[in-house]
DNA sequence: GTCTATAATAGGATAGAC
DNA sequence: GTCTATCCTATTATAGAC
């Protein structure tokens, strides 16, 4: 079903991307240098630049590698059949088992956000990513929607409520050695992982406070 | 009430702060050239090595200042007397009251989880940083606490609450031009900074779902 | 498609005059 | 406490051989 990629992949370019990646998300574009990056692959400095024109390209297209990956799960997951808080529900397991799946997603999404500033913002790979980044936010706003309308969630803002869930899912995971040591265990670790989505859907579901008795 | 600060503090090295800040705050550590701060304050680069040690203890002592004003007002607000709900949604007000009148607040702090790689971590303004955060989280911790012992709040892992908490506000207020877009409006407007706050308490409140029928 | 060599610049940090 | 001048390194990117 996967249909072909708008951009060019190529086996060279894939490798680059690789090694990019967890690099950008450590040290951040301008703390990145793509002698590190070539150091990685095992090619020259100058050769990286036969496949992306600009160090900005290549971050750029991490960032859409990445937005690639969330998108199609999470979407099917939002689109699935069932009440609108059971599809909500299904996206937020999706979406923290790909961000707890690759450790440099969420650190690299968070960064992209801030980042913004220095990157021009006309390159294809960017506007790709914008686009991705708009259909899963209107693919979440509509279950939202859908859910009010039936009467089962609350009237709540509908973009405050994608910001929550936002900071609740990719912020915990890009929180690094401050997570881990607020946790007292690595954010990735299995038990952690399942232990945030039990959190982040009983806070969904009942909030903080304890359910009103009905007797 | 106020004690004298543990670091010290003169003119001109105020200055250089208040010119950093925005600096780093959008640009982030590496991005950063000591050349564009000191144009700001009006200094050649040099000078700047007269208040600062490095490049590094200059970016520790901007977060070192932030989270001073953090600090104080958010400890008043968890320690004034109430109910622990009471004095929660009392923090998160206090919290985001701060973030939203200082926009580089959010996003400094937010990069300065992500960017203790590229610090050493032994500076003294660091470990004050560190100690601040650790004493914010404990205070936070205490009333979680405490309103789950008194059988009002629901016996949510304190830890993941508080990274939530996080998310929902330090993270939004951090989001630049995506959350400006998502929300239609200036993250730092002063009716989307209210609504906020509604939104954040309603959801600790009552989750995401309707409020059952007593009837 | 990969390499070496090089350009051209900007980076943090230091020395020493005033 | 601020300056100019300088050092050394790293940066992105290009040119051109193979």
């Amino acid at each position: 079903m996967a249909a072909e990629p708008a951009l060019l992949k190529s086996p060279s370019r894939e490798k680059i991307l690789d090694a990019a990646e967890p690099l950008f998300a450590r040290q951040g574009f301008a703390g990145t240098g793509l002698a590190e990056v070539a150091a990685r692959v095992g090619l020259s400095k100058s050769s990286l630049f036969h496949h992306f024109s600009s160090k900005a390209q290549l971050y750029a297209a991490v960032v859409a590698r990445i937005l690639a990956r969330i998108e199609a799960p999470v979407l099917a997951a939002l689109a699935a059949p069932g009440a609108p808080l059971a599809r909500l529900e299904r996206a937020i397991d999706t979406l923290v088992d790909v961000l707890a799946a690759n450790p440099t997603f969420a650190r690299l999404l968070l960064r992209s956000l801030f980042e913004d500033d220095e990157l021009a913002g006309d390159l294809p790979e960017e506007e790709e990513a914008n686009a991705v980044i708009q259909r899963l936010v209107a693919a979440l706003a509509r279950v939202l929607d859908e859910g009010v309308s039936a009467g089962v969630l609350r009237p709540a803002s509908v973009p405050h409520t994608v910001q929550t869930l936002i900071g609740a899912t990719v912020y915990h995971f890009a929180s690094g050695e401050f997570g881990n040591e607020l946790l007292g265990a690595p954010l990735f670790a299995a038990a952690e992982v399942r232990r945030r989505k039990h959190e982040l859907k009983a806070l969904l579901r009942h909030g903080l406070t304890l359910p009103r008795r009905t007797g």
